[in-house]
DNA sequence: ATATTTGGTTTATTCTATAAACTACTTTAT
DNA sequence: ATAAAGTAGTTTATAGAATAAACCAAATAT
């Protein structure tokens, strides 16, 4: 038999764990914060955050602050359910038998 | 500042972290209890192997075994540190602050 | 006015993962 | 002895993901 727990592919990526894990923590988080807290660039983090809020991981709230545009991301039930998922899944990987 | 570390793309990989993880414990296994405990196919597994033998994570072994060709693989010093800095990295992605 | 900065999105390219097809050989059945 | 099926892999082709580069729209600074 099989050993191994699949790994959510949305969450296996580091990109995307660092923004669930940010959020898991930040609940609510803008896009610049985003992108410097977790060192991606602009155009990267714009596909990824897309990818989860497609999966009904997070949630996205464009907006308008000092006459700029503020996109807010926040996490889901679903989003948080998949990283407790994940989080245990890892573990059986990095806690070896 | 950022948050997370980097993840080693060789070690994010769910096959090739499956393999390491593995060979952690089992130390010496061969080519098909290692497809069957990762649930892999066979040529996906060949390519990863090679992967993390062309970073010296791992040797490779070719002999025969009854007639049969026997791929046996094994972890190195290299392959263990760093499988060991990989679980503290990602230790800080799914232990939020 | 025009150059730069902010806050992004879209597009194009490179890299990865995977399955499918193939190689080489062995065993078993006829 | 030959054909069919099984073992143990490798190579190749394709689909999907990650990334950088180019772009857009508006605001601010010179």
């Amino acid at each position: 038999m099989i050993e191994f727990e699949e790994l959510d592919p949305l969450l296996h990526s580091q990109l995307r764990l660092s923004i669930i894990s940010l959020l898991v923590s930040q609940s609510e988080s803008d896009f610049v914060f985003i992108k410097e807290k977790t060192g991606s660039t602009a155009g990267n983090l714009s596909v990824q955050l897309n990818k989860l809020s497609d999966a009904g991981y997070i949630t996205i709230r464009k907006t308008f602050k000092n006459n700029y545009p503020l996109t807010t991301c926040k996490i889901t039930q679903k989003g948080l359910k998949a990283f407790e998922v994940y989080v245990t899944a890892i573990k059986g990987y990095i806690n070896p038998k």
